[in-house]
DNA sequence: AATTCGTGGGC
DNA sequence: TGCCCAAGAAT
């Protein structure tokens, strides 16, 4: 692809940028490391991108040092139990990328002879790897020159040259003006420099375009106003729903969990017996919807925000034996010790609402001191 | 093409 | 406080 002097030049500036100011992350093989033959690991740097996808970094580091040090390969991976994936992903959101993960280190570990595809094409036909994650582990592990297009490079892309067409529509002329400036030599490290100046540089709100080593050529910062790109499509409204959530413990202090249907929202996830979620505002969030009769407590509310709708939880608390849980005809699930919670496939919401009925559900358990050991 | 799919942090 | 946002994918 012809690539424009204006388009080679910012390139140029941005790689020596990078070589500069660029982020040490976990996953990454920064460029003095490179420079010493080292070469990233194609699993490591699938791993972390599925797990950025639509997600912060921040939050991304623990779950990948934990990931890599249970899993230290695909294979490994491909061997886990799902559940024990689960478990590990509970926290992070977007479970289908949990799921995907698995079949996707299956399909890798069976099918390809424990090896990632080195194309975009091979990749991409891999289950969780889209357009953004196919054209990123091409790059960066493989030095594929593949247009990475992602949140941070549509910003600093739309800004370079003013993009008014409102995304999404615009992200085929926007991978057109990466792919013109994406070079043969180090496509990688370009990819992750556009990321980082869309991070640290680039950013949303106040960019810091006196630090920037294109603003002489920027559109946005000549028009005076960077701040306006990327233009968006309008958002819609977040919708309320309403349900009851139900917490019951034993004699033990175990609770009742069970496990959400293999697809669709918290997919594969664990749960305590709830209601449905529905929009209805006549108030159908009572201990009649509860898993069997007794005595339950009314807990209070808790809130939960969803990318598509806000949940207003009602959480009902009951004290019951197993034995007369039982004869109430609970349905199908287990009873989890109080100490081995925090290691259940809990989402977010469920955590907030276990938390909600028994405020230390959580608290790492107070122990008996024990006497100090001396040794020899 | 438009929806569905989590969570936590920043301002 | 409510809104925006974060290395998007699947359907």
């Amino acid at each position: 692809m012809t690539k424009s002097p204006a388009a080679a030049d910012q390139t140029g500036k941005i790689v020596a940028w990078y070589d500069r100011h660029h982020r040490d992350l976990p996953w990454r093989i920064s460029p003095p490391m490179a420079a010493r033959g080292i070469r990233p690991d194609p699993y490591k740097v699938w791993l972390s991108e599925v797990m950025l996808q639509q997600t912060t970094v921040q939050a991304v580091k623990s779950y990948f040092t934990l990931f890599t040090a249970k899993w230290p390969t695909v294979t490994g991976l491909a061997e886990a139990e799902t559940e024990e994936v689960m478990k590990a992903w509970a926290g992070l959101g977007y479970y289908a990328r949990a799921r995907n993960l698995k079949k996707c280190a299956e399909a890798v570990a069976y099918s390809h002879g424990g090896r990632f595809p080195d194309t975009e094409e091979g990749l991409k036909a891999l289950p969780g790897i889209g357009d953004y994650t196919a054209a990123a582990i091409a790059a960066i592990a493989f030095d594929r020159p593949a247009a990475v297009l992602d949140g941070n490079v549509e910003r600093v892309i739309s800004r370079l040259n003013a993009v008014d067409a409102p995304l999404p529509g615009s992200k085929p002329l926007m991978r057109a003006l990466v792919a013109r400036m994406t070079p043969t030599a180090r496509p990688g490290d370009f990819a992750q420099a556009m990321m980082d100046l869309g991070a640290t540089i680039c950013t949303p709100k106040r960019p810091a375009c006196a630090l920037c080593p294109v603003n002489e050529s920027c559109a946005a910062l000549a028009s005076d106003d960077p701040e306006r790109f990327p233009v968006k499509a309008g958002k819609k409204e977040r919708p309320v729903r309403l349900g009851a959530a139900f917490v019951a413990i034993d004699e033990t202090g175990a609770v009742f969990l069970r496990k959400r249907p293999g697809h669709g929202l918290l997919g594969g996830m664990t749960e305590v017996p709830n209601t449905d979620w529905t929009a209805r505002q006549d108030g159908d969030t009572g201990t009649d919807t509860a898993p069997f009769d007794g005595k339950w407590h009314d807990c209070g509310t808790v809130v939960h925000v969803f990318t598509h709708f806000e949940l207003r939880l009602t959480v009902f608390r009951s004290r019951v034996s197993r034995t007369t849980a039982a004869g109430q005809g609970v349905g199908p699930g287990w009873w989890e010790p109080e100490e081995s919670l925090a290691g259940e496939a809990l989402p977010s919401v469920m955590k907030k609402a276990i938390k909600q009925a028994i405020p230390d559900a959580f608290q790492p358990r107070p122990r008996a001191i024990e006497p100090m050991q001396s040794r020899g």
